[in-house]
RNA sequence: UCCGGUGUAGCUCAGUUGGUUAGAGCGCUUGACUGUUAAUCAGGAUGUCGUAGGUUCGAGUCCUACCACCGGAGCCA
């Protein structure tokens, strides 16, 4: 009997119990006895197949024996339920080998993180890997759905620029033509701000760049990064935006990700408690003061080092908010807090478990002498900055906006120690290939 | 960039005080096995001990330099 399309994918196979369909994919992992089990994966998901030499024709029978890891089959059988766990599985009646595969280098044991980079386009065949891309995807799309829903028109950012938006020990950089050097963008927002008196509401989502020479579990050189941008706005209306927008995506990945999060072995209650508690709101000035009662020896006016996220991070089970830091560390297009001047009008959301920074943002500033004064004080060449200001020159009003790095929240929500298998490709200051 | 660590079979690792022919598990392979699920059981093949020097009668083991990777710091999302 041979392999018949149509074909079924294995994410349908609930609604064809007591059926007969075909399938197609990879051999995850093969166990010989008299009966044959093969693990199919076909992308859609995971099924167990039953080779049994009573029901499937001898010739199958004989191939499933000899079956090797990610070797590509085509099968026939009935949908049955696993007569332990319940779930679908597939009483084999013909199969056939597509492609063999040999000596598949990842094998069900332990490997080193090495090892699985070098690898990473066969990394991404396992079980764990498909449920992390997935749940990215997952939470890409809630957020493009989550500002188009808010009103937001997507105002994409270029990523070969003419000068930095903030520091510029961190770009990379490349040949342009007459123009000397360019700069791969290390923020879309400086080209959000002229899209507020067009639009009220804008966002870019897109990969970004930074040249650091960091080599810790949160850092890439390539990241995406979402950016939205409103005019009429103050720092207010970035935390409550910023949010909406984090529990937006909490309810769809909890909501639609319950298998990738259970092959993650995500502990969902931290996710449950961040999508329904209000988050936890600090000024930067009591937090300093918190993180001395809780043994830090930081003082004010200065930033956070990693261990003060973690101190400060480990007394709540929610996202928080740290909001007004002083402005001598914020970048020079941020408002600042006319109530005590030495202080943005910026916040930054630290993710509870752990991982840190996830969003920063705040205010703009709307007066064009301070800002001339912010880009000189800074370094800065004005005349790169002069499209910059005419956001300022032109009906220029008060306006806001954060940037959220995409790998940071996939790694929260997916739990992981890493931020290099949050996304497909990772680059980082020793990893360009694959 | 700084500090610490690691580098031995395709993979994950062990290797005593420097000593003769370098080991295990997995994977692969041959066979066995009544539903297995990192299947199990029995047999088999598999090494430039990161690279280059040095010490020594003798180096996987000690020393020096370099390389690669891992972890942390700083910086950041």
């Amino acid at each position: 009997m041979p392999v018949s399309a149509p074909f079924t994918e294995v994410r349908h196979l609930q609604s064809h119990l007591g059926q007969q369909v075909s399938l197609r994919g990879w051999v995850r992992n093969a166990r010989t006895s008299k009966t044959r089990f093969i693990e199919l994966r076909d992308g859609s998901g995971f099924v167990q197949c039953v080779v049994g030499a009573a029901e499937a024709d001898p010739e199958s029978y004989e191939t499933a024996g000899k079956l090797t890891q990610e070797s590509a089959i085509a099968l026939t059988g009935m949908v049955q339920q696993h007569p332990k766990t319940g779930e679908p599985e597939i009483l084999v009646k013909a199969l056939q080998l597509l492609a063999p595969s040999v000596d598949f280098p990842i094998t069900p044991k332990d490997h080193g993180i090495e090892f699985l980079m070098d690898n990473r386009t066969l990394w991404l065949r396992s079980k764990r890997q498909w449920a992390i891309i997935r749940v990215r995807h997952t939470i890409v799309k809630a957020i493009r759905d989550f500002f188009d829903e808010d009103g937001f028109t997507l105002l994409d950012a270029p990523i070969l620029t003419p000068s930095s938006c903030e520091g510029t020990s961190s770009l990379f950089e490349t040949d342009y033509f007459h123009e000397g050097m360019a700069f791969l963008s290390q923020s879309g927002q400086l080209y959000q701000e002229p899209g507020v008196p067009a639009f009220g509401k804008v966002y870019c989502f897109g990969p970004t760049f930074r040249a650091e020479k960091s080599k810790t579990r949160r850092h890439l050189t390539e990241f995406w990064m979402v950016e939205p941008e409103m005019a009429f706005a103050g720092l207010e209306d970035v935390l409550q935006l910023g949010e909406r927008m984090v529990k937006f995506i909490l309810q769809r990945v909890l909501e639609g990700r319950q298998e990738e999060l259970k092959i993650l072995e995500r502990d969902t209650a931290p996710l449950e408690i961040a999508l329904k508690e209000t988050f936890g709101r600090m000024s930067y000035t009591e937090s300093v003061e918190k993180l001395k009662t809780l043994g830090s020896d930081i003082n004010w006016g200065e930033d956070f080092g990693n261990d003060d996220e973690t101190i400060l991070m480990n007394a709540t089970d929610r996202p928080l908010w740290v909001h007004r830091f002083p402005k001598s560390f914020k970048a020079f297009y941020m408002a600042y807090d006319p109530a005590q001047p030495d202080l943005a009008l910026g916040a930054d959301l630290l993710a509870p478990e752990g991982y840190g920074e996830v969003i920063g943002g705040g205010e703009r500033s709307s007066d064009i002498e301070y800002l001339l004064a912010q880009i000189e004080h800074h370094g800065l060449n004005r005349a790169d900055y002069e499209w910059y200001l005419d956001v300022r020159r032109y009906g220029g009003v008060q306006h806001a906006g954060f940037g959220m790095g995409l790998e940071r929240a996939v790694a929260w929500i997916c739990k992981l120690p890493h931020v290099r298998e949050t996304i497909p490709y990772p680059r980082m200051m020793g990893t360009l290939r694959p």
